[in-house]
DNA sequence: ACATTTTTGACTAATATTGACCTTTATTAT
DNA sequence: ATAATAAAGGTCAATATTAGTCAAAAATGT
């Protein structure tokens, strides 16, 4: 640990708290005046450290009152599968892909029938009635935003 | 929580009420003189957390014994509940207010948690990156598809 | 040398707070 | 009854308070 960049050190610093908390809530300002940085390297410090791959969320709001929070979550036993599909889906997706995808889940025994349903709805055809250009593109959006959820728990 | 502001401190203040009875009847300058506030801040309370997608009606009456009445909708009866919900939603959905409208669904047993959480990130922000004219619009119809699914379900 | 990571800051966006002015309803005076 | 006044609540825009984005510059690694 003789990597002493001040991104390095706040890393720690919240991991550290994060060791005995399920989550913590900054403000990003007092972090930036107690590292003697500038505030917007509090952002870099979470988007490269705390990303969801890594096992954290991060949740912020602004305004008066406003903060960052950065929640541990438990990354699925599956977890690799889904960072390996979330790969494997192109930038275009279409829905017969889509369907055979969620079949495989289900299959798999990793989602509901109910869940899959509720997911096809998402991504049918008639949410993109007067928008078929880009169709796909959303579609595929969508479908890694899905299977980004499925790859972790929030911890109760 | 984080209740550093005053909006939320006086929003934790109602819903605690809320949580024993139906309903709420207040004095606008009462509550602006409990909280230190000015008068108008409970307007903004009101306008942002007690809307019809968060569940809640909103009467009030003027001049001499006004007051402002906030009424928590009942969803419980599931013939009324997928016509109200296509009430709440209009041709543009934003994503708070779609968070609500899950939120709800939660609170009232309709859907799981997990069953809320994919449907969410199938409509969160990141899926609509580079195509934020049409966000709103869009999610609207995710949000009715999910919505018809479920009202399938109901009656299978 | 070149590539990657970190640091910085100017600009942007979201949310909260405040206050001046407006509208509605009830009460009181004539 | 009608008019004037008082007693509510409503609206809207300015300002304040946060956090987010992005790209250039600096530092570091290979």
């Amino acid at each position: 640990m003789n990597n002493q960049n001040i991104s390095d050190l706040i890393e720690n610093y919240l991991k550290q708290i994060l060791d005995d908390n399920e989550k913590i809530e900054i403000r990003r300002i007092e972090m930036a005046n107690q590292f003697n940085c500038v505030p917007s390297q509090i952002n870099y410090v979470i988007n490269t450290r705390f990303t969801i791959q890594k096992g954290y969320l991060v949740e912020s709001k602004r305004g008066g009152g406003g903060y960052i929070r950065i929640i541990k979550v438990n990354l699925s036993d599956d977890n690799q599968l889904f960072v390996a599909l979330e790969r494997m889906i192109d930038e275009e997706l279409s829905f017969n892909d889509a369907l055979a995808i969620l079949q495989k889940l289900y299959e798999e025994k990793i989602i509901t029938k109910r869940e899959g349903n509720l997911m096809i709805a998402g991504m049918s055809k008639q949410v993109f009635q007067d928008i078929s250009d880009e169709e796909n593109h959303i579609r595929s959006r969508i479908m890694r935003s899905y299977i980004e959820r499925l790859s972790y728990e929030e911890t109760e």
